[in-house]
This record gives structure tokens, C-alpha cells and sequence, in this order.
RNA sequence: GUGCCAGUAGCUCAGUAGGAUAGAGCAAUGGACUUCUAAUCCAUCGGUCGGGCGUUCGAAUCGUCUCUGGCACGCCA
């Protein structure tokens, strides 16, 4: 799969070739003094007149050369030798830009690529090589899946799914939360339930900062059907403990249910626990605290602040000899870009732990680990809308929506295709009502519709016509002359290069409005243009790229994991 | 109080290594189905890029001040 981008980079090279020799000619000449080229910078211009490509080049250089930037761009567009190249034409415009308009062969390279590579198209080696880590949902098995782990896993998932078509080694991994604070408060619920349970709701108050969901009630209900009153008469402590070992596990295979029907496969569930038990966080403590990084204060131990620069010091072990989340953390960290040697790790945390990310870098830090290591996306927390106005409450059970009650309402593809439309840093209003609408409202549909018209071709051709596809080699590209047609060539070219910049930035969202892109291309290249029922030459050349793109909106539906319907 | 994120068309959002007349979808208005699916297309309308000052040939983008909203500042995670 050597070199997918290869007509871009192609196109690309050329004209930069093609623009500083230009340039060293003027110098060369007299006609332009400048004490250097800058990097050859292009662009796609906004709007299609301007040309395929851009560059500002002559504004870079106009200061230096003192001459004003419309002068420097056209001494050197004077100087340009294009014979040879796919450059057809080229224009000084604006303030200064020179434009380079291409012969359109290089569309059809295009396509032919499309079709040589099918569902391989778009798959780059950016990431050769690089093993990355992507932690995502992590929820803490004490309750439900909430609307922060349902964003958080359509992003994790997705980012994963861009990286590895951007090449990368990638391991999807979820941290079990299933030691520490979060599972003795755990127990305490539990233990208040199960005691009003069987002593009356009157017998003891529920302690405050315990977890007051239905879901601990049930738990306790079903330990008592399962194993009566048998703790009454055992101590808290280890009445705390059995019931916690009893509900955990029966959360987590919750959690792993609800996000297996999100479309969520990890590659490894990591235990919390596990780096007790090993002593990995022990060893992790007694490293900081022996080279330094430590302070002694109030019984506690604190990471430095000084020595971390944080603006203040931060428990890492508590008074009562338990070691914090943040310590546990730090080894888990360790853990993953030490011990198993991952070159790149990304979390995902919802906004409102964006104050741990500063924490987190000056923990890791005096192992070495760089800032660039460790990548915590941030997201922001979602608002669901029903009639206009902000829901809370899942209508089917009057409590808190879950990832399942969301499901249960719009479905998978609504979903996951919502929390991928919009970049992560921007607050997410989710529309419950746009999300289930069957009507041209609705962004899914019109992706999916496009789908399943473009099936309906290829359909219809083999079974009315017994028309099928030809190879690339014996089609005539050539013929595809129409607007409509070379607009949808060009989106579709584009696609390698969406990639990578989706990969480059985080952003899969970016993937996802690139495909409505494609959508819209293709809709009006099929209200334009017909395929069934042209002479076999320009019906084959259409087909052609109609399979091309059926390829590229099956790949990105495949990436963020949504159906592509043959009918609709 | 300090810090982080956000503020762009009526609504939801793109656009930040500074560039051309600031874009898209929806909504609104007017058109297009005897022709591969009208869940579609075509056209029109719609803007003090929260506000001020500054840097620059050029600012939605950079700096600074300010207003508004969300979040975080714990021996919680």
C-alpha cells in the first residue's frame, strides 16, 4: 500500500517544484532579490473559481524583496515553465495569491486509485509503526452508563478508528475503576440498602455522599432473594466488602453489555486493582519519595508542588495510609508507556476533570514522560433537548437518560453519528426529537440515503440490465466532463487527506461532515447525471464512479460505526 | 477570588501554523418527479465573527482589557 496519497503528494510536489524554481529563476534574473525562499505553503482556495490550489508566497516575500506582493507573484508566475506537468493554467489574484488551475486528468488518476485500492482507499502509514494507547469511557462500575460516556465512547472509539487508518498500532483500553474510594463508597451503599431493606427504611439515615441511584437498591433486593439476612450478623466492614465483591462485577458486565450494543470492542480491560496487588503503585510511591518529589505534611504524603511545579502540593497518600486516585494513576501511566511500552497514550476525560490534565503531566513528569506522551482529549459534557427544551428525565423511567435509555430512543446510528459531528471542545446540544425524525432534517439519513441509492444503481443495472462494473483499465474516464462529475471526483481525491488531518488533530467530527460533503456531491451528480439507460461507454465511466463513491462513504461509515443501508 | 473551555446567520455548528467577497446544514421563500428512490436537487433570503483597544500590508484567527455562559479549584474521582 505503498504511498496511498500518492496523486496528491504528487500534485502537490509538482507545484512546489514547479513555483521555486520559478523563484530561483527571478532571483537568478534580477527581477526578485530576497535573502531566501520561505517553505512553499498551499492551500485549496475557498472558493472553486480561485483554482484547485493556492499559495501566498508572493505576500511572504514582498517585505524582503520590497516590492508589493501582486508585482512578486507575477515576476514569478512569469518565470513558471509548466510544460510536463498536470498544471494547466496559472493566475495572479487578490492581493497577491498565485493560483494554479490543473488539468483535469488528474481526477481521473484519482479515481483510478479509488478503484485499485477499494476499501483499502484512504488507509495511510502516517502512524507506521507508532503504538498508541487510546483510553476511553473508564466509567466507575458504582452505576449506569450516563450521556458523558456515551459522548466519550463515540469520540474514544472513533479517534481510535481514525488512527488506525491513519496507520497506528492502536489498543482501545478501558480502566476499571474497581479499587480505591469509589468501591468502598460502593460497599457503604450497599450496606444502608440492604440494612433498610431488612430493618425498615427508618432503621438507619442513608449517608449522605453515598451513591443514591435505584440501581444500589436493586442490588441489595437481589442479594437478599440470592442469600437472605445472612450479614446482619457479620461485621460492617466485611458486610461492606461482600456486597461490593457481589455488585461489581454484575456493573461491569453491565457496562461491558451496554458498550458492546454501542458498537464498543476494547482490547483490554485493565484493573485498577491490579496495580495494588502487584505493587506497582507502592513502587511508584516510594520512587517519588525517595528522589525527592515528595513532602511530608499533615500525616499525609504530598507531591510536590515546588519540585512539580504545580501551584500547590497534591495527596498522594491520604492520612489513614490509602494512597489516592491520582497515585494510582500516575503508575497506571507508568503502566502503559513504561511497563508495556505504548509510545503514545490518550485519554479521554469529560471537562470537568480538565483541572486533574496539569496534575497528571507534573505527576508523570519526574519519570520522564513528556507532556507529547500523554494526550488527555477533553470533552464537553452534553445537554439533551426534547421539545425544545432541556430533557433530564429518560421517559421510559422517569430517571437520569443512560447511554441505554439513548439507545432505546434514536438507536445506534443517530448516536453515534451525533457525537461525532461536532468537534470535542464545543458543548453538544443533543436533539432526541431531530435525532429519530425521518425526514431531510435529519444529517443521518441524508448520508445513509445517499448509500442506498448509489446500492440501488448497482442493483438495478446487474439485475434489469445485467450491466456490471468493467475494470478500471478498459473505462474511459475521460468522458466524465460534467460539473457535477468533476465536483465529486474532487471531494472524493480529498478523502486521504481528510484523514490525516482527522488523525493529526483528534477530531474524527471531521470525517463525519466530510462525508455530508461527499453525500451532497453525489446527490446532485445523480440529479444531474443518469447512469441506467447511457450508452455503454459513458454509463460505464458514471458506474465507475458511483462504485468510487460507494467505497469512500462505506469506509467512514464503517469508521464511526454506522449502518449503510442497501434500501431505504 | 484564581484557572480552563466556549461566545460566528433565526437555530445547530464549521472555519485558529494571520490571507481573497467569513462557510455548511436546518428553518424561511420560490422552483424541479412520464426518466436509476423527491429522505433528493436548483435558486433566493439571511452576519457589528460578544464588545473595546492594540500588533500587521492584511485579524473570526495573535496580544490585552471587558461582558456573558459552562466547568474546575477536596486527605473525591
Amino acid at each position: 500500500m505503498a504511498n496511498v496519497n500518492s496523486i496528491f503528494d504528487k500534485i502537490r510536489t509538482e507545484i512546489r517544484t514547479v513555483t521555486e524554481t520559478a523563484c530561483r529563476a527571478c532571483i537568478a534574473a534580477g527581477t526578485l532579490t530576497v535573502e531566501n525562499i520561505p517553505e512553499i505553503g498551499l492551500e485549496v482556495p475557498r472558493e472553486r473559481g480561485f483554482g484547485d490550489f493556492s499559495t501566498n508566497i508572493a505576500m511572504q516575500m514582498a517585505k524582503s524583496a520590497k516590492l508589493p506582493p501582486r508585482k512578486v507573484a507575477e515576476q514569478v508566475v512569469a518565470a513558471m515553465v509548466l510544460t510536463g506537468t498536470d498544471i494547466e493554467k496559472v493566475d495572479v489574484a487578490g492581493p497577491g495569491f498565485i493560483n494554479f488551475i490543473l488539468n483535469p486528468i488528474w481526477l481521473q488518476e484519482a479515481v483510478r486509485l479509488i478503484r485499485e485500492k477499494g476499501s483499502d482507499y484512504g488507509q495511510l502509514d502516517v502512524g507506521k509503526g507508532i503504538r498508541v494507547n487510546v483510553e476511553f469511557v473508564s466509567a466507575n462500575p458504582t452505576g449506569p452508563l450516563h450521556m458523558g460516556n456515551a459522548r466519550g465512547g463515540a469520540l474514544g472509539d472513533c479517534i481510535a478508528g481514525v488512527l488506525k487508518k491513519a496507520g497506528y498500532e492502536v489498543t482501545r483500553e478501558f480502566y476499571i475503576n474497581d479499587a480505591g474510594n469509589q468501591i468502598e463508597k460502593l460497599g457503604l451503599s450497599l450496606e444502608a440498602r440492604y440494612l433498610q431493606q431488612l430493618q425498615g427504611e427508618d432503621s438507619l439515615a442513608f449517608p449522605e455522599d453515598a451513591y443514591h441511584g435505584e440501581d444500589i437498591t436493586d442490588h441489595a433486593k437481589a442479594y437478599i432473594a440470592l442469600h437472605g439476612d445472612s450479614l446482619l450478623s457479620v461485621p460492617s466492614e466485611e458486610r461492606r466488602r461482600t456486597l461490593a465483591a457481589y455488585a461489581l462485577p454484575i456493573n461491569l458486565q453491565r457496562i461491558r453489555d451496554g458498550l458492546t450494543r454501542y458498537g464498543i470492542e476494547y482490547d483490554v480491560w485493565f484493573s485498577e486493582k491490579s496495580l495494588y496487588e502487584n505493587g506497582d503503585v507502592a513502587d511508584t510511591l516510594a520512587w517519588l519519595k525517595e528522589n525527592g518529589f515528595t513532602v511530608d505534611k499533615d500525616g499525609a504524603l504530598w507531591l510536590s508542588g515546588e519540585m512539580s511545579g504545580l501551584e500547590k502540593d497534591e495527596v498522594l497518600v491520604r492520612a489513614n495510609g490509602f494512597p489516592t486516585y491520582m497515585a494510582a494513576d500516575i503508575a497506571y501511566h507508568r503502566n502503559k508507556l513504561q511497563v508495556r511500552k505504548f509510545d503514545w497514550a490518550i485519554d479521554l476525560w469529560g471537562a470537568d476533570h480538565h483541572g486533574h490534565v496539569a496534575r497528571m503531566h507534573a505527576g508523570m513528569a519526574p519519570f520522564g514522560v513528556k507532556k507529547e506522551q500523554l494526550e488527555i482529549v477533553l470533552f464537553q459534557l452534553v445537554r439533551l433537548y426534547r421539545n425544545g427544551e432541556i430533557a433530564r428525565m429518560s421517559k421510559r423511567t422517569g430517571k437520569a437518560i443512560s447511554l441505554l435509555d439513548l439507545l432505546d430512543e434514536v438507536g445506534l446510528d443517530a448516536a453515534r453519528f451525533f457525537f461525532n459531528l461536532k468537534t470535542a471542545g464545543s458543548h453538544l446540544d443533543f436533539d432526541l426529537d431531530l435525532a429519530v425524525k425521518q425526514s431531510n432534517e435529519n444529517p443521518v439519513f441524508y448520508v445513509q440515503y445517499a448509500h442506498a441509492r448509489i446500492s440501488n444503481i448497482l442493483r438495478r443495472l446487474r439485475e434489469e440490465d445485467n450491466v456490471t462494473l468493467l475494470p478500471v483499465e478498459s473505462v474511459d474516464l475521460s468522458l466524465l466532463t460534467a460539473p457535477e462529475e468533476l465536483q465529486l471526483m474532487r471531494k472524493l481525491a480529498d478523502y486521504p487527506e481528510e484523514v490525516a488531518i482527522a488523525a493529526k488533530g483528534l477530531e474524527p467530527s471531521r470525517l463525519t461532515r466530510y462525508v455530508m460533503d461527499v453525500a451532497a456531491e453525489f446527490h446532485s451528480f445523480y440529479n444531474a447525471c443518469h447512469v441506467k439507460g447511457e450508452a455503454q461507454e459513458l454509463l460505464q465511466a458514471r458506474l465507475t464512479l458511483v462504485e468510487c463513491t460507494r467505497i469512500v462513504i462505506r469506509s467512514i461509515l464503517d469508521l464511526i460505526k454506522i449502518g449503510a443501508p442497501e434500501r431505504m
